[in-house]
DNA sequence: AGCACGCCGACT
DNA sequence: GTCGGCGTGCTC
């Protein structure tokens, strides 16, 4: 008797295990590793589809087997490394496999399926099963700032390792924040001519589209697998390379249970398959930081020349030097690009009392209140221990509008061309001779050539963001914005001062992340432990949670703004205990909730909290 | 998710 | 007496 052991793709916890059947005669053959076979299941009449995980001889329950009645499709849909990752990010994130399942194979398209057939035999030949030639390497890569296409640019990087590693004949898997990334990565591709060994696994793309280069990526092996985030679970043959740009961008966390993110999930593919990885941003995030600090990922800047950067310490006006510049700058029809703070954002901390926003005394920066209850300055880095001027010492996160610096430049220069880019509208490029393009963090369109002049018009309010990732978060969004900046340009910031303006004024991210991170660090606070958070729809059962999870000897509770979000930090080292254990609770809190919903689910839980705090 | 099994209220 | 409410629990 032949059995075959099935998982489901369902975020169903009960369903988050192996069922076994035995398969019929007529489909002995047929049945491989990954495919996919409907079944039988309880006393449903409608068959359940599953991936065949394993193949034995005999099965280890107790019970009476089902047999597996028909075959999908005959293609393999899921490999044996995505299922491995999925069940090592499920265990990691205290998570269901079936929901990564459903990550790691797009939504099937019957006719991209039946057209693979047909080229079925001329890509067997393709698959090559040879063993990596080296030793895998681990760094993190600075590319040159400015807006150009010489080596140093983050694509022509990743398009040199790509061709390296597939002419070897391995794959590699690159995997960059958003849409915008994936079309300057396109267009490197086009330009290398590497178009052809190039497969796109994007969750916007058509079913068709992502079903083709799905089936293909687990045919072939010395290709290009690309994409966004979902792109962290593709099928990749021979995978010598993994290349990640920006890790930090909030692109790359998923929004839904169990929270991966692409950092994390990489770094456990990399180690699962024994290939290289290389990170690459203009700022790398405080995790990145870290591996670095502990010697984990070797630091390679290439950039070869630094921006001029210009610090306006006042926050309220532009020197006059500056000023005069930009007027100069506009009237020779050259681009200026003013990068203001997202409006709505919580921005800042007013005492409840008397709604007075808490600023440094020294710098004029609002102050973040840390999990220990203390008041800290993030510009200039003192510690204020004093109540708010009226004696009140609880405070709101409130947010503030955005800076009128912007309005007022763009009063001084009614002649100028105003583009504004909230973010919503897709504006990628501009026109060189648009003047004055003003812009939200993370959406600054390309203009050829670079623009002449950025000003970082909320710098001061990007650093005094009450949360922990405020700075590492305005690292990043500063360098991106200077990325754009033309070679002979200049850099204006607005409003810093101290260690954190000389450090910005030899454009020196890296340094601002690990200064904080280490910050961080003394201070028991992430990337040097993770931080646990739960979820629940309902008062009664957060307290339930609560109860149980204080029991946790590893946990150590954090405080939250949210009545129904418990918070934990844990050390790294207990993240597998961690995992197991809370998983545990959450099942029994959610099996006895009053509260429960059909179809929905009672708690969230996410290992990895980066906004909580 | 489905679906059955099981134990309490108002119905021909 | 039984039809049916949906709480609880299982599915290889």
């Amino acid at each position: 008797m032949r059995v075959a052991s099935i998982v489901f793709p369902s975020p169903l916890p009960q369903l988050d295990k192996v069922f076994d059947y035995t398969i019929p005669e007529a489909l002995r053959n047929d049945i491989q590793f990954g495919v996919a076979v409907r079944v039988p299941f309880g006393s449903s009449k409608t068959l359940k589809i599953g991936y065949v995980i394993a193949i034995e001889d005999s099965s280890v329950y107790e019970g009476e087997l089902q047999e597996l009645v028909e075959l999908v499709s005959p293609n393999s849909v899921i490999t044996k490394e995505q299922y491995d990752l999925a069940k090592a990010v499920a265990s990691r994130q205290a998570g269901i496999v079936g929901e990564l399942l459903a990550v790691c194979v797009p939504k099937r398209s019957a006719r991209a399926d039946l057209k693979h057939r047909s080229r079925q035999s001329e890509l067997s030949k393709n698959l090559s099963n040879e063993t990596k030639n080296s030793v895998p390497i681990r760094e993190f890569i600075t590319p040159g700032i400015f807006n150009s296409e010489k080596p140093i640019h983050w694509t022509h990087i990743f398009i040199e390792r790509c061709r390296q590693v597939i002419s070897g004949g391995e794959s590699v898997l690159v995997v960059v924040p958003d849409f915008r990334d994936i079309e300057v990565f396109e267009e490197a591709l086009e330009r290398s001519g590497l178009t052809d060994s190039a497969l796109r696994q994007i969750s916007s793309d058509s079913v068709v589209n992502r079903w083709e280069n799905h089936l293909l990526a687990i045919a072939k092996s010395g290709v290009i697998i690309y994409g966004t985030r979902v792109a962290c679970f593709a099928p990749c043959q021979n995978l010598g390379l993994i290349l990640v740009w920006d890790d930090v961008d909030e692109s790359h966390h998923e929004q839904g249970s169990p929270y991966w993110n692409s950092r994390d999930v990489l770094l456990q593919r990399s180690e699962l398959e024994n290939s290289s990885i290389v990170f690459c941003a203009h700022s790398p995030s405080s995790e990145i930081s870290r591996l670095i600090e502990l010697g984990y990922l070797r630091h390679a800047d290439v950039s070869k020349s630094k921006p001029l950067v210009r610090i306006t310490e006042s926050n309220q006006r532009l020197d006059t030097e500056s000023f005069a510049l930009i007027s100069k700058t506009l009237t020779e029809g050259k681009p200026v690009l003013i990068q203001v703070a997202n409006i709505g954002f919580a921005s800042a901390l007013a005492c409840v009392s008397c709604r007075e926003i808490q600023r440094c005394s020294v710098c004029q920066t609002s102050l973040w209140l840390d999990p220990a209850r203390e008041l800290r300055c993030r510009n200039c880095k003192k510690v204020h221990e004093q109540l708010c001027v009226c004696g009140g010492k609880t405070y709101r996160a409130i947010s503030m509008g955005s800076h009128a610096l912007s309005e007022q430049l763009e009063r001084s220069f009614p002649k100028a061309n105003v583009q504004r880019n909230t973010g919503s509208d897709r504006l990628t490029k501009v026109e060189a001779q648009s003047a004055l393009v003003i812009s939200t963090p993370g959406s600054e369109p390309a203009v050829q050539g670079g623009y002449a002049v950025i000003v970082l018009a909320d710098a001061q309010i990007m650093v005094g963001y009450p949360r922990l990732r405020a700075l590492e978060q305005a690292s990043q969004k500063w360098a991106n914005a200077i990325s754009h900046l033309a070679e002979t340009g200049v850099v204006i910031a607005v409003g810093l001062s101290g260690e954190l303006a000389n450090q910005l004024k030899v454009a020196d991210f890296t340094g601002i992340v690990r200064a904080d991170m280490l910050e961080r660090s003394e201070l028991g606070l992430p990337p040097s432990c993770r931080i646990l958070s739960v979820t629940s729809k309902n008062h009664n059962d957060a307290v339930a949670v609560k109860s149980k999870l204080n029991e946790l000897t590893d946990l150590t509770s954090v405080p939250t703004a949210i009545s129904t979000t418990v918070a934990y930090s844990y050390s790294i080292a207990n993240g597998g205990r961690v995992a197991t254990d809370v998983r545990q609770v959450v099942e029994s809190v959610s099996k006895t909730s009053k509260h429960k919903l059909p179809g929905q689910r009672v708690l969230f839980i996410n290992m990895d909290d980066n906004k909580v705090i």
